[in-house]
DNA sequence: AAGATTGCTGACATCGTTGTCCATCGGGGA
DNA sequence: TCCCCGATGGACAACGATGTCAGCAATCTT
């Protein structure tokens, strides 16, 4: 009977005990499937993203995984290869997957159409680090423009004026965000961001090796490089090696993420701090909240960090402040 | 009617017409529960894990994923505490989730209880790098014994004598096979392997920080250190950065997976290539084999194969194979 | 042309829970 | 002592598919 198992009142401690026996004896287990069929709930919760770096998805997926401890919900992991070419067969997935709600990451996050179909589809969402349409469902929030401001006013203050930009994958909204903060800083400096000295990277290891390459190999060489991710600034330093340069004096580099790579690589990387486990636990919990009926809140902001370390000095010809 | 879903045989082309019309005019969509209450399949498949290296996980879950791409089944991911801890819980917790089959990285695809059991609750398994028990369940097997003999020869070749080890998690059965993969080299070359010598590491970065500040802090400090895995010798490279030694003059450092960080890293990490990728693929599409009774291999055999990058170089005071 | 055979379709039991409804039992108040 | 009410436990429909079975129409055989 199932009101022993879902500890219901008005049941007798004797025909608890008995039920109990009886269960333990047979090995009985209930039926997840005929539990979900009358409940309308699988208990699962899906995690969709787009191949970005593999320390994103790691973080991710730790905070996704850390929030639903305690709760009985459990993570089906739904990797997209382009969000943008298949909006509508994610969605078509996900309903197939029976998911009771999903954590949306970047660039899916965005994308107007998967929000409005899920909507549609009765599906809950999550969101992590949207920037646009922020008052759909439950999100994480944080200010990209300005991480990217500060990085950026760190290099011009070192006295770098030849920057060269590694930007990541245009179809995610962050790129541009990202850009933008670069764009103020330059503007507050005093100096032009110049258009041909930014290169797409795409956030990967290897886009950022050949953007690397393709500005170091210029005549007008830059003297730091602004990447909007870690993958593509350890990308930029390898292909810095390739070139015989030496780092940091050549050149300097930042970052963006404070992923472990950026720990490991030496010199260790300039970068800012993004909570990336922190949110995807805040998102995961806003949505089981919900999923759960509890009340809470809708929406968390968290902040970003400028974090110096040493892939950052000033320029050989120039003094700090110097130009 | 399901027949037209399923497409079924003798079914008229009118009617399967007919009833798509109407199932797209009342946005059907086939209910996961009430097939998988009948069916008794939930097409989930879970992959079991114990937090070990970030990158170890990424490249699993992605050959798991891959292997998935074109069944219906979807990816649990199930991260573990402590394996040996918990042994009894994995299996309660596997049951309650429903699961079709399950993936077993190392350690649990060595542990005995959580191998018998899975049999018990007859759920599939396919287990990745076993060690022992090879007879039972699909596995994708690997020499470790002789990838480790690989490396630390490589490191005897080039003159060291004086090599110092990091051994990984006691509790993965790896972790001896690589020691004792070590030991046959030394024998073969002659010489001794100092019990002293070999500190725990863990797996992790900041246990291969702290063995490697261990070994480097020791009045006899060895010429080079062998780490079970890449992270552990990253962070021996770090510990030995933060003394001061210049890599890999004053120390070669050797790893072990082939993982992405040692193709970060400066000098370039040499190690032993193990194909995680690969294997879980294997793994997977074993299982799926199995589930949907399709004949196919039970096991398949995989090779190791030593990378020398720029980690490792003869010592200092002997030429190579000078002792 | 009538019976046999095959092709197609609708009806219905089934899977294992949940939750509602109803019958029963026991105790306390009138 | 009788009645009423709350506590308790059993019976049963519902969830939404699947797959079997039986019935009917159409075609083939003789």
């Amino acid at each position: 009977m199932s009101r022993v198992f879902n500890d219901e009142p008005h049941v007798s401690d004797a025909v608890k005990r008995r039920v109990r026996e009886a269960a333990d004896a047979l090995n009985y287990h209930p039926n997840v499937f005929a539990q979900s069929l009358v409940r309308r709930r699988s208990h699962l919760i899906g995690l969709v993203y787009e191949k970005p770096s593999a320390s994103y998805v790691v973080e991710l997926q730790m905070g996704v995984l850390d929030a639903l401890l305690g709760e009985r919900y459990r993570l089906i992991v739904i990797p997209v290869r382009s969000v943008h070419d298949n909006a509508h067969d994610v969605v078509g997935l996900l309903r197939a997957a029976a998911l009771d709600g999903v954590v949306l990451a970047p660039p899916a996050s965005d994308h107007p159409v998967i929000l409005a179909q899920l909507a549609a589809a009765g599906i809950r969402f999550a969101r992590v680090a949207p920037l646009r349409q922020l008052e759909l469902g439950a999100s994480t929030i944080i200010d990209d423009v300005a991480g990217a401001r500060a990085v950026a006013a760190h290099l011009l203050a070192l006295g770098h004026r030849d920057i060269g930009i590694v930007k990541g994958d245009p179809g995610h909204a962050a790129s541009d965000a990202r850009l933008s903060g670069y764009g103020q800083a330059f503007r507050a400096a005093g100096c032009e961001m110049r258009l041909d000295w930014i290169e797409t990277g795409n956030f990967t290891l290897e886009g950022g090796t050949e953007a690397g390459a393709r500005l170091l190999d210029r005549a007008d060489r830059p003297t730091a490089i602004l990447a909007q991710n870690d993958e593509m600034a350890v990308g930029v330093m390898m292909a810095a090696r390739e070139r015989g340069l030496s780092l940091p004096d050549d050149l300097s580099v930042a970052g963006f993420d404070d992923s472990e790579v950026s720990r490991i690589v030496w010199p260790r990387l300039t970068t800012v701090r993004q909570p990336v486990f922190d949110m995807a636990v805040a998102a995961t919990e806003m949505l089981v909240a919900e999923l759960e009926g509890r009340p809470g809140a809708r929406h968390s902001h968290h902040d970003n960090q400028l974090l110096i370390r040493d892939s950052t000095v000033a320029p050989r010809s120039a003094g700090p402040g110097g130009a």
